[in-house]
Formats: C-alpha cells, structure tokens, sequence
DNA sequence: ATTAGCACTCTGTCTTAATGAGTGCTAATG
DNA sequence: CATTAGCACTCATTAAGACAGAGTGCTAAT
C-alpha cells in the first residue's frame, strides 16, 4: 500500500509536530501551521484515511489525531532527515573522545553521561556480562608479612583482583611457585568447573602451602559469580519528568521501576540491539511496560565480541532525528576507542 | 523547657500517628484512637502550647497539627522505642551476612539493596574516595605477546590494573626487571606527583624499555584521576512515591534530581555521618534540597580511615524507630565482615 | 483543672456551566 | 471531480459555586 506524496507529506507534518508539542494534532493547526497548499477540509480527509490505514490514532472522538507506531516506524525509515548538531554537541563530543579510559565500564558510563546531555532524554549503558570464564593467567603478588594480591586475568580480557590472607608468612619466591602451580592446572579451566579434586591435586603436589593454596580455589568459586554481574548505568533519568506523557506520577513512577529492574533491561537491550545502531518503537518492545517507550540502541564490539550496548531510551514521540544523530557519531568515536584501547 | 509527662505522652502519640497516616493529625481523631485518658479538650489545649514551644506546626489555621523537625528530634534522642525485626527483616539480614565480597564497593551496594528492601525507603551506599594516593607496590603481568597487564596497589588497600600494550615483545624476566624499578624509585611516592623528570631519571636506568616506561608513567597519571572517582549507588529510589509527600510530581522531580547530583550526595553522607550510626532531620540538613529528608546515616571504617557510608533517606515523617533498628543490624554486620575480609 | 458545647474556618470533592478545538457531513465551487 | 466553505455536534478542560467533614478556639459549666 503506497501512499500519495502528499499523505506522506501531512504525515511528516503531523509527526514532527506532534514531536514538538505531545498534542493531538488537528486539521486547522496544521494548515495554518505548515504551508500544506490545500485546505483544512481537504486535510481531513486525507487524515481520515491515514487513519484507516493505521498510521494514525484518534485518542477520542473529537480530538486531533497522533501518529502510531507504524508511523514512527515509517518516519524512522524513510521521512526523516537527519539533524546538523548544534555547537553545543559538537563541543560535548569533542570532550567525550578526549578522555582516556582503562575500563570499559567507565568509557561506556562516561558516554551515557555525555549522551543524556547531549539528548535530554533518558540513557543506558550496559556493560555486557562475559560468556566465558576461562582462566587465561593467575598471579600473586606479596603485599604485606600475611598478605598477598591475587590477579586473575580471564580470557575475554577481563582482569580481577583481591587481597587474601595467607595465613602463612610467604615471600615473593614461594607466591611465584604457587603461581605457576595454578597456571600450569588452571589455565584454559572454567572458573565455573573449579572442584574440590582439582584443589587436593595441587595440595598435594606443594603440601606445604596446603591453607593458601585452599583459599584461593575457594575464592575462585566465589569470584565467577561476580564476574557474571550485569552493569548498567544511567543517566538522565529524571529528563522523563519534561515530557507531558509522563506527568502522571504512576507513569513516571513506573518507568523508573523499569530501569531498576536490572535483568529486565538486560534483556531489552540484548534484544533490541543486535548490530550497529536500531531502533525499536513502542509496541515493537517485547517487555509490556517498555512499550509506550522508543529505544535507540547501539552495540560495541571488540574482537567479535559484544561487550556493550548504549541506548537512549524515552516516549514514543521521540525526537529520532536528533537521538540517532547524536548516536551515530557517539557510535563512531566510541569504536574509534575500542579499537585503540582495548 | 522540661514537657510534662502528659505533653510527651500527647506528642508521642501525634508523632506515631502522622508516622503512620501522613495526614496532620487533630484532637478528635487523638483522643479516639490513643488511650490518653483525657478529654479531646485538654488535649487541644496541650497542643496549642506545644505548638508555642515550637513542636508542632499547623498548616492551617483549621486543621490539625504536624510535628516539626523538632519533635522528630526530641522523639529520635529520648521517646522512640527501638522496634524487633520482623521475620522477613531477620532472613533477609542473614542472607546479606552470608555472602561474601571481595571488593568494598560491591559489600556496600548489596547492603544498600538489602537496606532499602527492608525499609522501604531509599538506601545511599557511598564509597569514599582514597584521601590519599601513594604507590605501595607495582607489578607487570605478563599477558600476550603485545600486551602485558599492570597491577598498582596503592597505600590504602585498593588495587587498580589495566591491560597496556608494550610496543615491543617482552618476556616475563625483562617485566621483572622493570617492575623492580619502578617498585624502587616509586615505591611511596604520590601518583598525582608523577612527573616527566621521574620518567626521564627510570627510562636512562633501562633505556632498552623507553616506550614501556613512559606508557605507564602516562598511564599512573591518568590513573589518578578514575581513582578519585566517587562511587554512590542507590537502591530503592522508586520507593518514594509510595510517601503522600512525593506525590506531587514537582517533589518527586527534585528528590530525584538530588539523588543524581553525586557531589551533593557525597557532601551530605560525609556530614551526616562521621561516627558510627546518624541521623539528620529536615532543616538539620545543610542543603535546602535535603531539608523535607532526613538522613540515616552509618559510617564504616577500615583501619581508622573512612571507606564507606551507608544511608537511609526518606520524609522527615520516616518511620525512625523501624530505620534505626535495621541499620543498627547492618551495621553490625559490616562491621564484622569489614574486620574479617579487608 | 477539666470538659462539653458551639460558632467559625479551611480543605477537598462534587456538580454544573461555559469555552474551545476538533470532527464529519453536506452542499457549493472552479 | 477534486477541493473547499459552512455548520451541527462531540468531547475535554476549566472555572465557579455548593456542600460535607474535620478541626480549632473560646466560653461556660462541672
């Protein structure tokens, strides 16, 4: 079903103002407001059948119409044009890629800072939970007369470390013999998959170290269940508060429930970004509470693997042209980054 | 200004019942619902001099009375009676004592979840940034051909690493021999102090690793700042728009927004709280933003030095009674997993 | 000293009426 | 024949007025 230049024309018109002012928007604003070369009456009609054919709504009989889901869909994938940012932006952005960051989580909580600002909308940042836990490298390092640093490095280039008590006295010789004890047993193993047995094999091979050698297989087992622990941050979660779809304390009050949800937006962003940058509107949100919400999403990678999503999220009537400006060019310094840095 | 037995016998009551009801509360309504074995009458009388000793507040002139924050004072220091857990409270505190964390920051923000969880109102956990910044030790991890990984324990217990890239093939020996210097000449010094001579005096002893040494020296320097990064996490935010005082979506908003201001957070934990369990009421707050909250505070310390506080925040109408008990718990717990674990 | 009774005050809620933006339909127009 | 002007009708929002309910302060009686 094709529509007429012109549909597509008053279509245009009534999105982008309805963007703009969260209105119903009707007949006779809109020809005064926008130089649409026909009448008022002729509008009508043509929206009466943009109705028919989904692409609007009719919150009550006599009120101006809003466009559906399958309007911004439209919108998003052929109406829209996008936005020069402003100087503002450019500056802000500039700033963001200056920055230097050794984690990962940080570069991706710093750019959802910097992403609500430059949006006021609503932003997400999450820090992808590593599939593998395989033990790639351990290493001791002393500290003081009882106590020594464990690192851990795991093959996704995830690096954890805690101080532990040796319970012994145990200078730096002996912590680099049970070093590359554990390297020789441990390494390419699932930190999932570390057994009593395995810990009585190396026990036996340094009886001596017996205690210490015990503690850390025991802190090992503890340690992949936070290395499981999503990440996500947010930012400009109270910009909700400005639009009017909003202003209705259970509304509000629910939407910032969403995001507490931890788990729950876990999987909104795995799902609605898979590659590069998308866009999921309304109803196309799986999650039934996320569905009066667009999210614009992007996925980072390093080395094939996706180790991040970063997303604006905000009502329906969202201001795309602009979100996904700004994420476009986010996008392109933050692998920019990742490439360099990690 | 001593109240009489039968005053602090009304005032009990009144504060109870607006704990309880959020709606001011009057004679009538006083004299049905407590056993005061006095008329409505007296009471009125009671709470007319009460309201002149500044205890009470009238919104109105024909409505009933509030107490102010100097009541919740008085009650706080000398009426309230602490309250026992209930069961759900009691398990709920046993399972957080189960778990065991390897880093402060994560022990606080599973307090804080739990925290707020049990009191139904906001929980804060803050981790107090290093005071100071000295080097205590630094090792080179060897990791791939390219890549080596740098562990920076610093004076007060934290750890910080990071994956660099060498420029040049380095075996584990050669990362030795640089982490020894570099243990020697940095060893105590302050990271915020790294200058380029420093670099220059290092890269003559071994002029074969010049690149490798000004990397990490670039790196330390960098390093300093993310280590002053404070870190707060909350729990329960939604929890507030259960209280008639955040219906209005204009509280709701700035509560919120204060919440998001980390620098104010942080300033109003670290004077809340300096001494084990605190509580600031209303106006007693030094931001006007904070002064329709109270604040309960707890401070944890590792070794004499301030790692962490730990916060309730609600109304000024907060059931104290219910937050100080569990905090009172909770504190205990840390206190003992702080001892033991770090 | 305490209490019952009463007039008065203030808020919140409900009803009603007025306003205004918008629609759909019909008939006129180029 | 597509377009437009005109008109009756609908629905939401707002303001004003009426009313009930909870509370107070004061006075007089106990």
């Amino acid at each position: 079903m094709e529509l007429s230049e012109r549909k597509l024309k008053i279509l245009k018109a009534i999105i982008k103002d309805y963007i703009e002012t969260a209105e119903p928007v009707g007949s006779r604003t809109l020809s005064r407001k926008y130089d649409l070369g026909v009448s008022a009456a002729t509008i009508r009609n043509e929206m009466s059948e943009l109705e028919e054919y989904g692409y609007l709504l009719q919150p009550h009989t006599s009120s101006g119409r809003i466009p559906s889901d399958k309007a911004y869909r439209l919108y998003v994938d052929q109406l829209m044009e996008s936005k020069r940012l402003a100087k503002r932006q450019q500056e802000l952005l500039r700033k963001n890629l200056a920055q230097k960051f050794h984690e990962i989580q940080n570069l991706l909580r710093n750019s959802a800072e910097h992403l609500a600002e430059l949006t006021d909308y609503t932003s997400i940042a999450m820090a992808e939970k590593t599939q593998e836990t395989l033990v790639k490298h351990i290493q001791l390092v002393p500290v003081d007369e009882d106590r020594f640093l464990l690192v851990l490095i795991i093959n996704a280039g995830h690096v954890k470390n805690s101080l532990l008590k040796t319970g012994q006295a145990l200078n730096q010789e002996e912590l680099q013999k049970i070093s590359n004890l554990l390297n020789t047993h441990l390494q390419g193993k699932d930190l999932r998959d570390m057994t009593k047995e395995q810990g009585e094999i190396m026990e036996e091979e340094l009886p001596e170290y017996e205690r210490t050698i015990r503690g850390i297989l025991l802190y090992l087992r503890e340690i992949s269940k936070e290395i499981e622990r999503i990440d996500v941050f947010f930012s400009g979660t109270t910009n909700i508060f400005n639009f009017p779809e909003f202003n209705d304390i259970v509304k509000a009050r629910s939407f910032l429930a969403m995001l507490e949800e931890k788990e729950l937006m876990k999987n909104l962003l795995s799902l609605s970004g898979r590659e590069g940058l998308s866009v999921s509107i309304g109803r196309e949100n799986l999650y039934e509470i996320a569905q009066e919400c667009s999210l614009v999403t992007t996925t980072y990678k390093v080395d094939d693997r996706t180790v991040g999503h970063l997303s604006v999220i905000g009502p329906t009537r969202m201001d795309y042209s602009k979100v996904v400006s700004v994420m476009y060019r986010i996008n392109r310094d933050l692998n920019r980054s990742l490439k360099n840095d990690f």
